[in-house]
DNA sequence: CGGACAATTGATTATGCTCAATACTGGTGG
DNA sequence: CCACCAGTATTGAGCATAATCAATTGTCCG
């Protein structure tokens, strides 16, 4: 990929969500919202579709972790580039920062439900096995995006939404085609044509595009190692 | 990238080093060696250039950091593309593992040394900066493997190393060519020609192969944004 | 000095991007 | 209920970037 002469959509503007965060944060306390014991706070916090939960820039407060649905993190560059750094889904948590400056956005794709943390009232070892979490799954993608192909991306992408979605007959994708794409460092096209490869060889079967059966998993797994 | 047909040089062959690295782990005991306190155990190990510190598969022991030398951190795949997660440089940790099995293999890249700390021996907190620190430097580097340039990658692989190496002239390299390559996600002629360009622009100097002068550091910070 | 490895340079190819047009989908209002 | 619209996805044609293949040069050690 080269830099883009023309902005991606029209690159969405890179504003701070102090306020809409700090406005969630008290918004929707949930049931779970009394404190228990030693335990992290537990505000339950809801996200529509399609809501922002925090803006790369913003001053950081807490950390979370999904309880159902799906965010989506990404990095963006001044010109509209994006990466799609991981989709958190239930159980997975999201929100360290760096210098108390959230790096990426996090951003709903699905209605959600997180739990937010004072990182302070976490044990330690929680947030160390979260952190560890992350980093792992960061260092497997840094193997896709450096040496895969884009086969081989969508093979990998697909196996690892079926691994989160294990008992369902089919995959359900909670992401749109330009999230799957910056996730996998290509793009939308080029995410559709290797779908639509897919497909033609009977590997998939993409009931709809955000519901896709996978017929032939051990071939997707010879493509990727 | 496509799936190579054959080997990069002679593929690597993925082995266990679990003998030598248990007799790593007990050699050269330095002078920190003695227990102090709760700390951890500070037992000081030095590996010559191209030595093998652990291998990916091996059973996970001890995480690492480095004080001296410098040390590579790569994935390698069945048919022999690498991928460099990381160039550890002083006061970096690493060996975090993934169900008590490293996922990478670390070598030394320049005669170094390294603390080794029991896990359990390290306050949680420092492990948690320790991870917290791998996981930003993963994270940004998704972003150079998925949506930079070839031109783009080096800028920002060699402002990496000079911000590393704050004070001198010239930026000395530890690695190869091939390490930058599987580092950026390139190739070796890539890198070469890349730098190439960027020496007749003027905006750096090879002094030699290892050694560059970065003669216009505004120039590649325009080029990262 | 010679040999092995590392790095560079050149020519060609192929993968995936860009630009462009068309099809599909879900939600809204007549 | 259906037509319409906007957003999303697919498909097509041509092109550019970086990979591949190949040859040469440079460098470090013994």
């Amino acid at each position: 990929m080269s830099p883009p002469v023309l902005d991606r959509e029209t690159a969405m503007t890179i504003q701070s969500s102090r306020e809409f965060a700090a406005l969630a944060r008290t918004a929707k306390v949930g049931n779970d919202g009394h404190r228990v014991g030693p335990s992290p706070v537990n505000a339950v916090i809801h996200y529509d579709i399609g809501a922002l939960i925090f803006s790369q820039g913003d001053r950081a407060g807490n950390i979370f972790t999904v309880t159902s649905g799906a965010v989506r993190l990404s990095h963006l560059l001044a010109d509209g580039r994006r990466q799609v750094l991981a989709f958190c889904m239930p159980g997975e948590v999201f929100g360290f920062a760096q210098d108390g400056i959230y790096s990426f956005f996090a951003e709903a794709i699905e209605d959600c439900s997180v739990v937010a943390h004072s990182p302070q009232e976490v044990r330690a070892a929680d947030n160390l096995n979260a952190a560890l979490s992350s980093l792992f799954s960061a260092q497997s993608h840094m193997l896709v995006l450096g040496r895969q192909c884009a086969a081989e991306r969508l093979a990998s992408f697909l196996l690892d939404m079926a691994k989160r979605q294990r008992g369902r007959r089919c995959v359900e994708l909670s992401m749109s085609r330009a999230d799957i794409a910056d996730y996998l460092g290509l793009t939308v096209e080029t995410v559709s044509r290797g779908l639509g490869k897919l497909q033609k060889d009977g590997v998939i079967l993409l009931h709809s595009a955000r519901c896709i059966e996978i017929r032939e998993p051990q071939v997707l797994r010879d493509m990727v190692e």
